[in-house]
DNA sequence: AACCCCAACCCAATCGATTGGGTAAGGGAC
DNA sequence: GTCCCTTACCCAATCGATTGGGTTGGGGTT
């Protein structure tokens, strides 16, 4: 609850001070120091005095003071393609989660995976004075990232992951895996994937994961049955097209390594008069909120998308206190439905 | 461009006065006065000398000792119910894009529509000094925004309107008119709702739109075929059961108040044998990114999301410029699809 | 010659919190 | 009694930008 003196401006140190006739910087001293008075600071009865006078008048630091002082702001600033994603947006919503019992606060931007807009809102998050930065939408070529490495502004990865940097993201070759396993023992033996983006590591170790399991199983998988393709659901249907355009005879199962391109897929098959789960075998990626309700539910491995969000900021929080930080890999789980049962 | 001086500090205003030998009160008010000398500050030649070296060294402004000195941070904050609904994240793209255009940067929290969040949360953007708040998550007995307005906090409503309050929404109750005409006239007689959460004015105005104008084409609707419901997709399935088991004869179409409802409402008619847009026509509100995409299209009444969250951003900063400012509507369109064809 | 004005600057206080370095009073050791 | 050590504080500089109020020197007026 903010509060305000007599003379409307917001409750400061200094009105705390002289009201109980002490000087700020003890009161300062005595707000920091936890609940055990620091350094010998104050009496125990000044510190009790004191917080509970804060308490009363609502007092609530200034951040703005602070920071100046310090030189540290509590910021974080968050790029990712787009919030709209909803993969990113639950992400974000552990990023969030984690940054409140941190203290931290957080911004987040869109650079719609342009490397030039990357480099503004990272600048305009710069000139904020965040602390470090999580990027969510990093390019595997990864010029950026030296960049920002060379300008010794502190950051983690998540999503996806590049090679050299502190990053939190779902063990992706191993979600190829279990679907390439999912569907192999299925009894498919003709299938395609829908890949993504080429520059993400979540399409890329996807798509890997997958080929090279499908390949150690015995399977064959030729080139033009990988396609790769926008996230969204119009690069899914796309994607699709390609795929039943191209061949004389239908994959009998086709593997996302997005939910929404999945989704567009669905639709594709749809108007060739397939039908997803009969005829075509469909499994996405993430198990976002919509893969359960649709109207045929979607096969997808399930990625821990909010654990991945909070990981980034746990990991954030340690560069930014100088610990050492490896990357870290959470597990995925396939989740059967109906479009691959 | 960040830049440094040679001991390492980020490059000040000090810095660049020292260097040109003048005083720092002079740059500030030759950087702050756009392109013309403001109040005579300096001669052409100096300001453009300043200008000149604040570009090679990369000067940026400390926000932080501005907003210290201004009493203004040039942040706002944003409250949504979650991020993770497609409506408010395409809505936050919205703000976030005119919030940079005017020079604001954003905090955006989840409240999860809950009373004790909403209220932690715009504390937390308070204690981090927020200029005003952009509050897309009110609720329509309005406590929380009669203790803001008590506060003297500016902010503007988002989404979902309240009378008495400035606001950016669409035109709820067009949009309910529009899929009640289209329903009307393409023979259906026999209608459901599902209604979405009644403290929301969204799913309030939507209903009524949808029901006053179904009644006054002479139509009939009961109030048990007119369902509350969550948001999402699970909320609209559980809603569509509703209507399906309460009833001996089904509704031949469905209006749901989101496009998510609308497709858990599809997922439940295709449980029950029921064919979307044959058996049953279907239509949802937003027309959010995935409704065209979906194997059967959806039919959805599109609001102007985008627009909508530009247009927050830009009435609230008239609110912190102190100009008057009155509830905008902004205007809804019918996207006919297969889903009700 | 006295006066005023304007351009082009400078000065210093200010915003609110933090922090390294005091200092005064009191108690204990020897 | 002297010395030292705590305890419980105070003092003042500092972070970087802003801003109301100077000051100076030159040119124009009358």
């Amino acid at each position: 609850m903010k509060e305000f003196t007599v003379d409307g401006r917001t409750v400061t140190l200094k009105d705390l001070a002289n009201e109980l006739g002490i000087h700020p910087s003890t009161v300062s001293r005595i707000l920091h120091s936890g609940s055990d008075v620091a350094r010998g600071a104050a009496s125990v009865a000044t510190a009790e005095r004191v917080r509970e006078l804060a308490r009363k008048r609502g007092y609530s630091p200034n951040p703005q003071a602070a920071g100046l002082r310090t030189r540290r702001t509590r910021l974080t600033g968050v790029i990712v393609p787009r919030l709209s994603d909803l993969v990113l947006a639950v992400m974000y919503e552990g990023i969030d989660e984690a940054a409140a019992e941190l203290g931290y606060s957080t911004f987040v931007m869109n650079s719609r995976d342009d490397p030039e807009e990357q480099r503004r809102k990272t600048d305009t998050m710069l000139a904020r004075r965040v602390d470090g930065l999580i990027i969510g939408d990093a390019h595997l070529d990864g010029s950026h990232l030296r960049e920002l490495t060379a300008r010794k502004v502190p950051f983690v990865l998540m999503n996806r992951r590049v090679p050299g940097y502190p990053s939190a993201t779902c063990d992706d070759v191993l979600g190829g895996q279990l679907a390439a396993d999912h569907l192999w023992s299925n009894g498919h033996r003709n299938v395609a994937v829908i890949a993504g983006e080429p520059y993400a590591s979540t399409a890329v170790d996807r798509t890997a994961g997958f080929v090279d399991r499908w390949q150690s199983l015995g399977g064959k998988i030729s080139q033009e049955a990988v396609v790769w393709s926008r996230f969204d659901t119009a690069g899914g249907r796309v994607a699709a097209e390609t795929i039943l355009a191209g061949r004389n005879h239908y994959p009998t199962a086709i593997f996302a390594v997005n939910d929404f391109a999945a989704i567009g897929c669905m639709g594709a098959l749809r108007s060739h008069g397939l039908t997803v789960g009969r005829d075509v075998a469909v499994v996405g990626f993430n198990d976002t909120s919509v893969a359960s309700e649709l109207p045929i539910p979607l096969s997808s491995v399930r990625s821990p998308m909010l654990k991945i969000g909070r990981t980034a900021m746990q990991l954030l929080k340690r560069v930014l206190d100088g610990e050492p930080v490896e990357p870290v890999l959470l597990q995925p789980t396939l989740c059967v439905r109906e479009s691959s049962a």
